[in-house]
DNA sequence: CGGAATAGTTAGCAGAGGTAATGACTTGTG
DNA sequence: CACAAGTCATTACCTCTGCTAACTATTCCG
């Protein structure tokens, strides 16, 4: 039985405990979701990054989201059932589509974002300054990593 | 369109942030299991579980990974249809059932997890030992954000 | 001893991802 | 210019992994 600070000491150490700290953390935000908030947390984030960049195409949605294009067209398909956002032709390749937030998809970001962010928020004053500063600066890291290239073999 | 950077200095800005990246870094390790490796990230965790702490019951092998015990008993199912673990029954609690590797299991453990890690690994190679640092001090606060106790209303 | 609580399981359901195949359009080449 | 090959989105279908509710077996406690 290893110990664990030697473990996560060498690289792979720290490999096998961010997997498995991000598969529980990511378990469990999908789990404290607000009663009163029934947009999915895919769906939410297509909407941030549609409110971040402006109007994007499903396939660069997905390629944002590290989804399949089919995931994502059906991600689009919710959101454009619940008036959210909107399929547009693309002006120069009408092969692609251009998905962009409605008014209300706008006001659903501002609204219903902080709220749905709540349960994260509170663990997060909970910790010290030294410890969301290390999150902070964690954040893009893991984002970075999420977007790398896959591996040439 | 906010900037990036004014919005994660904030509390709240943080909280969407991390969440997305840990779920975008979370599909992408999923992703990236090796075509010759077919157990998934689930199962890996409890091996794990079991190889760094011994023999737990399935209440405490959920606990650990934040899921509900119908979801636990479906995984050691897995497990022991793969001759991984095996159940045995607790000896001083007739309810509870503890689970234990086997040899088998404990063998996948030591072959299996580098090879599952090496994605991620040669993603860490590429950063710098700083970027490194903030990671080795990002995960366990994200293991301790998961495992927090809900939220009281 | 009998009722309440606890651990695990079973059954059934939902969310969110994937691949394969198809259709529509664009691009590049003979 | 025509047509073959490639690209983008979609459709159809499947899997994995989580959940809740209900049930069983066991333990705890009054």
């Amino acid at each position: 039985m290893p110990s664990l600070d030697q473990h996560v000491r060498s690289n792979a150490g720290l490999a096998t405990e961010l997997r498995f700290s991000v598969m529980r953390l990511r378990r469990r935000l999908v789990r404290e979701r607000h009663p009163d908030n029934d947009l999915s947390l895919s769906a939410m984030a297509v909407l941030w990054g549609l409110h971040r960049h402006g109007d994007l195409t499903v396939g660069a949605l997905a390629a944002r989201e590290q989804v399949r294009p089919p995931s994502m067209t059906r991600s689009v398909n919710a959101l454009v059932d619940a008036g959210l956002v909107e399929r547009l032709p693309h002006p120069e390749d009408g092969r692609q589509v251009v998905v962009r937030l409605t008014e209300a998809g706008r006001g659903v970001v501002h609204a219903d974002a902080a709220r749905r962010d709540r349960w994260l928020w509170r663990r997060l004053e909970d910790l010290t300054p030294e410890e969301r500063d290390v999150l902070r600066r964690a954040a893009p890291i893991l984002q970075r990593i999420a977007a790398s290239d896959p591996d040439p073999d």
